[in-house]
DNA sequence: GGACACATGTAATCGGTTACATGATTAC
DNA sequence: GTAATCATGTAACCGATTACATGTGTCC
C-alpha cells in the first residue's frame, strides 16, 4: 500500500493534516497498513492536491505554524474506491525474530531467550496500542466505525493468540538453542 | 532484514546458486524473511564475495550456462551470528485486506465477500506452501532442522488461526459492509 | 513453434527513509 | 536551559524492483 493510498483512506475518515496523518500511520489505526515518514507524507500530499483528490485549507493559529488541514473530494473518494477494489496484493508478513529462531542453534540460549523476551514485549505493546484505539470511546470517531471495530478486534485476536504459543512453545526453542549449540560448534569446527 | 543478510542466511543452510536463494526467498523457508529479486541478490553475492563473507566455484555444466555455486566462510558465518545478535527489528505486519475490511462500508458486501474469499485463498495457498517444507523429509535439509521446523509450526500455528477467525467472523464483517452501504451512499450524498 | 525452466547479470527507475532547515510554545 | 511537541517542507541517499539482454535445453 503506497503513502498515496493510505493519505487518501486517512482523509477518507476525516481531514487533517500531514503532521496528524503520520501519526495515524505509525500509532493509531492504520499501523496495519502503512509507516510512512514525513518525506513521503508531503509529497504525496502535494500531489494528491494537485490531481484534485483533496483540497487544503490554512487554519493560522497564533504562535504555531500554520496548519494545512486537507479534505478528501468526491473524487478523492471516487479514487480510493477504485484503488480498494483493485485485486489485493497478499498480506506481508516479514519477521526478523523467526530469522533468529530459525538460527536458534547457533546463537545460543541466551540470547534465544532474550529475543524471546523482546518478542513477545513487543507484541504486548502493539497489543496495547491497538487496545486503546478500540477503548478511546469518548473520541470523535475511530474506534467506534464498526468495520474499524472488526479489523482492530482481528488484529487483537492474532497477537493473542501469537502471544499464547509463544508462552507454550517457547520452552522447546530454547531447548533447541541449547542442545544444538554443541552441534553448531562440533559443525562448524568441522568444516 | 536486507537482501545481504538473506543472503548469508541461506548460505550458512548450505551452497547454493543465487538462482536458487531467490526461489528459497519467495517459494520455500524463509518466504517469512524476504522476498528479493535477481536486481538485488546478484549485487548482493558479488558484495558479499569482495568482502571475503563467500567464496565462489563454477560448475560448468554441458548445454545450460555456468553456475556460479556461492559457499560462506567463516568470516562470513561470523558476520551473520553478529548481525543476527544485534536489537532485532519488529516484525511487519501489512495487510492490503484489512485497509479493505475497514473500508466495508463504502465497497458494499460483494466486494467484501470476493476479497474475504480471495485473502483466505491466499493464506490456505502459504499455508500449504509451508508444509511442503516440513513434509519433505526425503529432501536433504530443512525440514528436518528442528529450528527451521519450529519456525515453520509457528507459522503454521498462525495461519490457522486466521483462518478460523475468519470463518467465524466473515459474516459480521459482510452485514456490516452490507448495513453500512447505505449510510456511505447518504453520508457521501450529504457531503 | 512457443512457452517455460535454467542461469547470470545490468541499467533505469521508483518509492521511500534519513537528515537537514526552521521556528514558536510548553513542560520539566 | 533543554527537551519535547507542534508543524511544514526539501535534498541526498538507498535499497530494491522492473525491465532488459543473452542463451540453451526440454516439454507440449
Amino acid at each position: 500500500m503506497n503513502v498515496r493510498t493510505i493519505c487518501l483512506a486517512i482523509l477518507a475518515m476525516g481531514d487533517t493534516t500531514g503532521y496528524e496523518i503520520r501519526k495515524h500511520s505509525l500509532e493509531g489505526d492504520f499501523s496495519y497498513f502503512a509507516d510512512a515518514s514525513y518525506g513521503s507524507i508531503y509529497p504525496a500530499l502535494a500531489r494528491l492536491q494537485a490531481e484534485e483528490l483533496v483540497t487544503v485549507r490554512e487554519e493560522a493559529q497564533p504562535g504555531k505554524p500554520v496548519r494545512k488541514v486537507y479534505s478528501i473530494t468526491e473524487a478523492g473518494r471516487a479514487e480510493l474506491i477504485r484503488a480498494l477494489n483493485e485485486p489485493i496484493a497478499p498480506d506481508v508478513f516479514r519477521s526478523p525474530f523467526l530469522l533468529v529462531a530459525v538460527f536458534a542453534p547457533l546463537l545460543g540460549p541466551q540470547r534465544i531467550r532474550s529475543a524471546i523476551e523482546a518478542h513477545m514485549a513487543q507484541i504486548r505493546a502493539d497489543r496495547k496500542q491497538l487496545e486503546a484505539i478500540c477503548a478511546d470511546g469518548d473520541s470523535h470517531a475511530q474506534g467506534d466505525d464498526p468495520a474499524t471495530r472488526w479489523a482492530v478486534e482481528y488484529g487483537l485476536h492474532c497477537m493473542s493468540m501469537k502471544l499464547d504459543y509463544l508462552e507454550q512453545n517457547r520452552a522447546r526453542l530454547e531447548e533447541i538453542a541449547a542442545g544444538g549449540g554443541e552441534n553448531a560448534s562440533r559443525s562448524a569446527a568441522a568444516e
